[in-house]
Formats: C-alpha cells, structure tokens, sequence
DNA sequence: ATGAAAGCGCTAACAA
DNA sequence: TTGTTAGCGCTTTCAT
C-alpha cells in the first residue's frame, strides 16, 4: 500500500529533482539564491511525493523557531482576543506563528505554561499584566528571551511594556461622576486578587473616592472573570443592601450590562435612578438600551503595538526595555448622564 | 558575563550531576526508570544550570511532537471558544498542546494555516466545520494525520465528526414559531455563504418555512461573523421594509441581541408585536431583558468529544471513522411567547 | 548556482 | 538501573 511508504525526506526530493538535498533546501526559502528553473523542477517533485517541509528538523538545525508564546488570562474574552488577534495579524508577515496559552488568572498556571513554551525555544514571550511568580520570572530571566508585558504597566517590568494604568482609567470615571454631583457611589468587581487588572481598577476607584472625601461602596462578585451572571446577581445585593446608590462603576462592561439588566428587570431606572458605567468598550455595551458608559483601552492598539516592539527588537533597533503607553478613552454613553 | 553562556544541554547537565546524558533525559520523562535519588541529582544540577528540555530536538529524534493543531472560524467568539477551552483541558492531562490557528471564515486562509500546520508534524488535525478547498482536503490525506471536523455533519468526511446538523436545529426554530400560529418570519444571517454553518442554518429556514407552505424573508446583514450592530442595522431594515413581521430568527445570539436592542430603540414590543430568536446560548442572550429564545448547541460538549475521539484514536481503539452527533436544545425564552 | 561534510540536541535501541 | 552508539531531517559552512 502506498500509506507504507514513510513520509519523503529532503533527500527524496532531490532524488527525484536529480540535484543535492542542499539544493531542495535553498527551493524551499523564499530568500535563496537559486535558479528559477531548478526551484520549480524542485517544487513539481515535491509536490508528486506530497513533500512535506519538517519544520521540527529545520528549527533544531538552525537553533531558531518562528514561535511567539503569548498567554492570556482568559481565551474567551473579546478584550484579550482583540489583542491577540493584532498580534497576530502584524506577525504573520515575519512568518512568525503564536503559541497562545490562557492562565485562568492564576499564575501558577501561567508558570506552568511559560515552562512548557520555553522548551520549544520561541523568539520571545508576550503575557498579560506584570504580575507573576518569581519561578517564571527567573525562568525568562534564564531564558533571556525578550519579554513583553501586556495591558498593565508593571512596577518591575521584565523587560518591554505595552499598557496603560488600570488605576488611572477609573478614576477618570470617578472624578465624571462627582463632577455630576453625584457621591454615592459603588464598585463592582471580583471578591478576589488573581486579577490583578481587576484589582488595580478596585485600587484606583478607592484612591479616588478617598481623595474627592467619600466613601466607596465595594460589591464583591465572585471570582475572575465577572461575568454578565454575576454582575446582575452584584447588582442585585447592591439594590437591596444600599438602594440610595446614584452611581456604580464595573469592572468590565460584561458585568456592568448584567448590572443592567438586574435594574430593568426590578424597574429601576437607568440612568436616572441610577448611572451605570464599564470598562474595557466590550461590543454589548456600545448596542444595548440605554448603551453602557465605559473606558476604551484600545485593545487591538496593544496588540499592534506589542507587534512593533517585537519586531524591532528582533530587528536589533532596540536594544533597552522599551515602555509604550495607551492611553484608554471615557465614552460617556447613556447609562451615565 | 555569565549570560555569553551557551544554553546548557543535556550533556551540560550530565557532567554536573555525574550521569550520562541518556540518564539526565530519562530523567526528565515522569514514566522512566531511574533511580529517585539519582533523578533527584540530576534535577538539582539542571536547576542550578537553568536547564531547559529543547523539545525541537527530542521530537525530532523521537519523531513525534505533543502537537494537536486546531483551527476555528474567529478567536473573538465565545462559542468557538468554549470549545476549544474544553479541548485543551482534556488534551492538557495528556501532555498535548494546542497549536490554535483561526480562518477568518475564508478556507482559503485555512489552506495557508493547515500548510504551516502539518510542517510541525502535529498528532492530528482538528478543524470547525466541513467546508475545505481540494488543497486542504490533499494535503491532510497525504499527512496521514488524524482529523476530526466539528460543528457540522460534512457531506464528504475527512474523517472523524464531532457536529450536529445546523440546519435541523434552526427547523425546529421555525416548527416552535409556526406552532404558535406565527407565518410572516424572517431570517437574518450573513450574505455571503463563507460562513457555512450560518449557510446551513439560513437553509434549515427555508427548507422548513417551505414545508409548512410559508415564504420566508430574507434579509442581509453582511459577511460573516454577523456582529451586534450588523443584527441591529439588519432589523431596522427589516422593520422599514416588512413591518409586518412576526417573528424574526438570527443567525446567531450576538445578531438576535442586536435586533431587540433595535426593537427597543424604535418601541417595538419584544415580545408582543415581534418575537425574536437566535442560536447558541450565548451569555447575552439569557441575561438581557427580555431573555432570548436560542438553541444551545453545546461548545464545550463539542470540545470534550473532540478530545475523547482524539484520545481514542491516539490510544489505537479506533481505526475506523467515528460520527459523534450533537443534540442541540431549544431554549425557550422571553423573546418568544 | 550547486554540492559535500558535519552536526544541531536529543532519544531509540541495544548492551551491560 | 545506567551507559554507548547512532541518527532523526535539516541547514551551516565551506568548497567548487
């Protein structure tokens, strides 16, 4: 049977093109130097066998993968996936190819990725946020592979940083609401650290309700990532435990819809009775009935700009840690008046 | 500088723990024999080196990666996603990785992905759908690679299936509205057909309005994936043109979502003068107000059983195709009465 | 423009 | 339980 035969080598096709391996191997690059006529005898035999290129073989001899490791907290997130997907788009036509792996929000996990990604040696690595235990950072130390941190501006970077401040986002959205004249104001967010752009937000909501002198009300909604559930269950508890609340900020527009919809379902109205705003300008909140203020942090733009770092930095122009701002936008949006 | 250093190997460690290099990998393998303190040795003097497995040369020479290529439509897309999420955790125990490629709903750039693929030697392919150019449909079967197709039933398998058929689940849709004594309903979905299981599902309407002697209304909202706005702008369309409708169903949550917000802004009483309905249980869909009438087809089951038909054929208990067939649910909810 | 020799880092196969 | 030998398929380097 013809499935018998193993699969063809290099040697194979030379055999069957009547020139040396070496000769197979310059066809194969884009780059080399050969002769067109020869390459496409070359490719025309390649293509009878079903040749096949062994990307595992080439990379071992050259000491040099086309792989990007890039994590995310989360795969199913349109934030992350936005990112990813620039990422991805700018690094195609380098030829370089991501090996995307999501954390869960813990990082421990992402420890266990980063040390499964160094084994195949990629050309640098790419996370999100500045937080992570000190075996991954001593492992990407060891590695001295370029880093970048994503989404966060970490206060000991490892290396590039392509973000914004978390913080700082929020408490733009603070200081609109009691520039509305409004005090009473809520946060609804995860009840713990692991997300630590989650918790920044937290941290930059109090820092600016301490500073305009009031009282901040937390709501704790569960476990990253809040989702829509659980911000309406937020929601919920904080009509019933504190109905006089004017304003409430979320951690992600996701769960600021579902705080949404708990008000629509229990007649509370939105804006009015109460603002609402988000974070992260997630799709549902720019469409829905009254449509959901939010901060916009560019997440296609981080992507691209990570894109640009590495390629520069493959390219040998940078040689020091590099440090790109975003800088999130407030769309004011209905829910907020 | 300690980091001109080369990248310690095998034999780097070997020489420091005092072992051959044949020992120092057998104890890097969880199922080897070695003895405990002689692995415990050797760890130590990895350690000390920062050492790290180069897995490019251990699948060369053992000829096999821990690689399972998977390609999906969209990364933005929380169904595509909870599949694949329920893939890596049940492949994760198993030590394979996923290397995740996405088409942008065009089999052409499934072409150029599966290509770049099969150069890695993967364990075998998984791919959404059944829909592939002549190209991709030759180079998995000269790979001789397992595949599995998910999310549809193809005519013509590559081989595993792991789907369910698009187009009876949106007949059941039309059977529940033309039950409620409904006829003048409309479709909204994509208005290209690179989106096949929207195709499907846009089909599955038509062939069931036919049999219950309806004619159903079309209307387009653009290339696939049919977002928010696109469901939204479509229903306004609808409501310009064909007033009279009675229940309207989306290709999908996302573009259903759309469609009432739209019904809203205009005054359009959901349900009531319109009934709305989409497909896939997307989170949206059962936290908005009111509650959207869909079909669950199950992502993560899709995933699971992706990975136990992998997991089967990896551990050679299955030689010959298998078809794992889906049930899809229609949920009912407030969007529909 | 093409070829020959060597070896990337690891592990299969066999030996002890 | 550990060691020795050989070679996976390719590309670097040097030669022609």
């Amino acid at each position: 049977m013809a499935n018998l035969r193993k699969t063809p080598t290099m040697h194979d096709v030379a055999r069957a093109a009547g020139v040396s391996p070496m000769t197979v191997s310059r066809a194969f690059k884009t780059d080399a130097l050969i002769n067109e006529q020869t390459r496409a005898r070359i490719m025309a035999a390649a293509d009878k066998l079903g040749y096949v290129l062994d990307s595992t073989a080439s990379s071992l001899r050259s000491q040099k993968t086309d792989f990007v490791a890039v994590t995310v907290p989360s795969i199913n997130n349109a934030n992350f996936a936005d990112t990813v997907g620039a990422l991805s788009e700018k690094l195609k036509p380098r030829g370089l190819q991501i090996l995307l792996g999501y954390t869960n929000y813990d990082v421990h996990e992402e420890e266990r990725l980063i040390a499964q990604f160094l084994r195949r040696k990629p050309q640098a690595v790419i996370v999100t946020g500045g937080q992570h235990t000190p075996r991954t950072r001593q492992m990407l130390e060891n590695a001295a592979v370029p880093v970048i941190e994503t989404w966060d501006l970490p206060a000991q970077p490892l290396g590039h940083v392509v973000g914004f401040s978390n913080a700082q986002a929020v408490q733009a959205m603070v200081d609109h609401f009691v520039a509305q004249g409004l005090t009473r104001i809520a946060f609804i967010g995860g009840d713990v650290d692991r997300d630590t752009r989650g918790l920044d937000r937290r941290r930059g909501f109090q820092a600016a309700m301490q500073r305009h002198g009031l009282e901040g009300r937390l709501i704790a909604a569960g476990a990253p990532p809040i989702s829509m559930r659980e911000g309406a269950e937020a929601m919920g508890s904080l009509l019933d435990s504190a109905p006089d609340t004017e304003a409430v900020i979320c951690v992600s527009d996701l769960s600021a819809f579902g705080a949404l919809s708990e008000c629509q379902r229990r007649g509370v109205a939105v804006p009015g009775q109460i603002s609402i705003a988000g974070f992260g300008n997630y799709e549902v909140g720019a469409i829905c009935v009254p449509s959901i203020t939010t901060i916009d942090p560019a997440p296609r733009r981080i992507g691209e700009l990570a894109a640009e770092v590495l390629c520069d930095v493959l390219d040998g122009n940078t040689e020091h840690p590099v440090q790109r701002h975003i800088t999130p936008q407030l769309l004011l949006r209905e829910s907020s008046v």
